[in-house]
DNA sequence: ACAATATTGGACCGGTCGGTCCAGGCGCTC
DNA sequence: GAGCGCCTGGACCGACCGGTCCAATATTGT
């Protein structure tokens, strides 16, 4: 689905040599920072390239950017994430998040950061990239579905809105770990999301103790 | 301690004025899509104003307005932020925030969107506003210190690492609230944030049972 | 080989931005 | 009431930014 239609192998690896580049300094420096310039010295291109391949502009550049840093964030996540309907699967879920995450220079989510920025400047290309953030969530929440239906929470949990809880951590982790230059602040912050996780479960039936929350 | 001085009942008026216009014109648009023209049109006032109550041009009145939310903010949790050392203050707390941002038109965390948008652009204010977040998370690590002196943590819980944990929930839930446009996801993650927080309690003491977190 | 199409380079433009400058108006003090 | 320092208005500037345009070059299909 994406807009290579009508283009050659080169056309592609320099369009996609741009939205690499560009998703980098757009990470370093956010969207406002980053000027067409900017992107145009980092790959070594022409300004007529930029609108050749992205005809809207940095709107469109900056959605192919979210694009891209989706890509990378699911392929993370993989397998744990279309199979979280396991305690077992949300620690490994949790680790590959810090350990992704861990690995890269900068922190702040590449996709959280975009729509508190786009949102009040360019709200067409934050309600599309909010589309991105939603079928992410929509991960945790049917992992969390599944497990309601199979007894490993209990009956009256919300799988909706411990979704939204356990995402919001991801996303004020990763808000943190920008702010702190630590990667610290997500795995707190996902090790209390599991806590929290766990106490919806059955009375008796805790699963795994989530003892990794209480002592750093 | 701010720079106030050598003012005018009228002129520090006109510098307030233009703080508050500012923060509002900031938390709708982002720094970077607000200009200095906006600000002087939204306040009717002239250019050579904001230079001569703000020397520093646009990162010094970036910082007053940080300075200003943090003062509202940290106002709006009194007086529970004080004495997060029982688990009915951190009720009150929790509720405290909702009601407060729950009653503004727009979402988002006034602080922890500046540090995402500043870290890269503007390192040193950026520095500053992280001091600010600092402090506010102070107050939840103090208040979990004194809860796990008092019995009411067990022993080897990490008041620093829990914190961190609750602050993340605090700024993601705000995030999210800014990127669905509701308020719902806030008060989803303080309520998980709660539950991991009650999952630290001594067995068999678990305070009041966090039974808003798994029902919406 | 040749035409159609994809790709590239870079000059150029209008608008906007942060910031400077100076001249005049206002209110306080003695 | 006169001087002095805070306050205000707005023209102005150089830099930068997103975006346009056109000409030249490579690549592909036949």
């Amino acid at each position: 689905m994406t807009a290579t239609a009508g283009l050659t192998a080169k056309g592609a690896a320099t369009r996609a040599r741009i939205v690499a580049t560009a998703a980098d300094l757009v990470l370093a420096r956010g969207v406002g920072g980053t000027s067409l310039d900017d992107v145009r010295a980092g790959t070594l291109t022409s300004k007529s390239q930029l609108f050749h391949y992205f005809p809207g502009g940095k709107s469109e550049l900056v959605l192919a950017i979210a694009e891209l840093q989706m890509q990378r964030v699911l392929q993370a996540q993989q397998p744990y994430l279309e199979t979280l309907d396991t305690w077992a699967a949300w620690d490994g879920w949790r680790d590959a998040l810090v350990a992704y995450y861990g690995s890269q220079a900068h922190w702040g989510c590449p996709i959280g950061t975009l729509v508190s920025e786009l949102v009040g400047t360019d709200p067409a290309a934050a309600a599309e990239v909010v589309g991105h953030l939603n079928r992410w969530r929509g991960h945790l929440r049917d992992g969390l579905s599944r497990m309601r239906d199979g007894g490993l929470l209990r009956p009256d949990a919300d799988p909706e809105r411990l979704a939204l809880a356990a995402f919001a951590s991801v996303q004020g982790g990763l808000l943190l770990a920008q702010a702190l230059q630590s990667i610290e602040p997500l795995s707190a912050a996902l090790d209390a999301a599991l806590a929290a996780l766990h106490a919806a479960a059955p009375v008796g039936h805790p699963g795994v103790a989530p003892h990794r929350t209480i002592s750093g």
